[in-house]
DNA sequence: AGCATAGTTCAAATGTTTTTGAACTATGCT
DNA sequence: AGCATAGTTCAAAAACATTTGAACTATGCT
């Protein structure tokens, strides 16, 4: 049994999340620091402004891209690489 | 020295020309057959109209994941899978 | 020449995504 | 309580993508 969390994203939301120059900045700003941030740090070290970042982090949330976990005000987030890897990297065996 | 050919394309337009459905249907149809067919052919395979066809697969081409092989009234037309890899497979490598 | 077939182009209509500021909720701090 | 900070929601505008039929080009066939 080794099965996958992939719980409701799927192709298109996916490639449709990675279409779009802000949130694969985002994606490149993650995979670099390997570890969580709060959207904060991300819009600010990318110069997004909040509400941007905030519609942003959404499409990568629903498309399964990233985590996310909130403390208190501030919401964390980090790269989901079992979805890179499903779409992505094993893309024949998942077309 | 062992440098690709990727002439032109970009993964932002690779990634938009993934997220929709009637691309990817023709990609995976390309990727069953694994060999060169008529637009035509594919068009009626997956009851695509010829207009509709015709706009889909400028975008494929222009984001080079299919090659394009013009003889006489037909454009043949097949996957180009060095695409992929260079944005798919190898995604982390090349970001 | 005349007709058929393969695919392209155009333009209008429709649909979808992205941007932005203002108002909002929720939490923390003093 | 009063104020600041983190992030969300809303709505309108702007930008972009997709669909469709009709007219078109180019080629092949008889």
């Amino acid at each position: 049994m080794t099965e996958q969390t992939h719980t409701g994203e799927n192709s298109i939301d996916v490639f449709k999340a990675l279409a779009d120059p802000i949130r694969l900045a985002i994606i490149r700003y993650l995979d670099k620091l390997d570890h969580e941030v709060s959207c904060g740090t991300v819009d600010q070290a990318l110069r997004i402004g909040k509400t941007s970042g905030s519609y942003h982090f959404k499409i990568l949330q629903e498309a399964g891209l990233i985590t996310v976990h909130k403390v208190s005000r501030e919401k964390f987030v980090a790269l989901d690489r079992s979805t890179f890897d499903h779409y992505l990297i094993h893309f024949w065996q998942n077309l």
